[in-house]
DNA sequence: GAATTATGTCAGTACTATTGACGCAATTTC
DNA sequence: GAAATTGCGTCAATAGTACTGACATAATTC
């Protein structure tokens, strides 16, 4: 089983670089860096017996409490089955609550409880602090290198969905409650 | 079903914010990023019959000729039972090859053939291109920040596993390794 | 010769995702 | 007001990726 088959192409000996036009370098970092930025909270799910489809719903919850089903599908880029049974579990342990939508009584209105607030900051704090040693080890004004970076990953015609976030008021103390 | 049960918390109306002392930001970002950066591989992978795993084995054993098995396993984090289905598939389908290990024949050497480098290049070439395009809109010296940025997401005792390949000269004086 | 190592494989399970279909209630359209 | 559409929930079936634990084989090391 060693041998190749006799159809079997031959073996390149030779390692793909940067010279065939690809960066490989950055798509390597981006690949090890997502797969480290998405470990930390892993450890802390497998705790509620939850996984990382349960994290991308609370967050999305939590910085636009009041989304619908709908929205949230078009956010998350999956079907409506993948959220059903994770949306579910959030809903029975208390962590999201639905209300009937003011507007619309077909719709329902996602809002975080205290508990599945408090959960997605405890999941998202060792992620932060990823990035801001990550950043600290950058100068600090490569944070808007980062972030136009980032953005301009994304697809153009999707980018829209990053900016539905309230205001992330910088300097600001704050005060809507 | 649209009110909540007796014992349920109260909705939070507010959003969180970076306020909370938390990067949601670039969280957030990074999660957009990193979802349509996978997307264009995706999309090709399924012509195969392939999925994402597929493409992470073909990326290694083509960036690292003659790795072998374990040292695979080390670099994906995973197991070796989920490798298992995937490595035979590439192997059956004449992606990859094994050779008995020269100093231990215990070892299988994983090597791509020329239909593995090709495809490997497919997919990386979507990702490239969106990579570029992300660079030109930034400046041009900002490159080396993103990539000092990524790396420095990776857990550092891991970063080893970054810089085994070859050599990735650029113009770059990244000296030591 | 015995222990260890590298690999392959088996069985069983879990999570996330898919497509397609159907039902119900609310809204919109005519 | 009846009909069509929309938002949501749910059912059934399936797939891809991952896990743990166990065991077999061959090669190497002691």
């Amino acid at each position: 089983m060693t041998d190749r088959s006799p159809a079997a192409g031959k073996p390149i000996r030779t390692a793909i670089t940067d010279e065939d036009g690809i960066d490989f370098a950055i798509i390597e970092l981006f690949f090890f860096a997502y797969r480290d930025f998405t470990s930390d909270p892993d450890q802390i799910l497998a705790d509620y017996g939850f996984g990382r489809a349960h994290h991308r719903v609370l967050h999305f919850v939590n910085r636009r409490p009041g989304l619908t089903v709908a929205e949230l599908l078009d956010v998350l880029k999956i079907t409506k089955q993948s959220l059903a049974r994770v949306l579910k579990q959030l809903i029975d342990t208390d962590h999201i609550v639905q209300l009937q939508g003011p507007r619309d009584r077909r719709q329902r209105e996602l809002y975080p409880t205290a508990k599945g607030r408090a959960l997605a900051l405890a999941l998202a704090r060792p992620q932060s602090r990823r990035i801001r040693a990550a950043l600290e080890d950058s100068g600090t004004n490569e944070r808007a290198s980062i972030e136009r970076f980032l953005e301009a990953m994304v697809n153009p015609e999707l980018r829209a969905q990053i900016d539905i976030v309230p205001a992330k008021i910088s300097g600001k103390s704050h005060g809507d409650h």
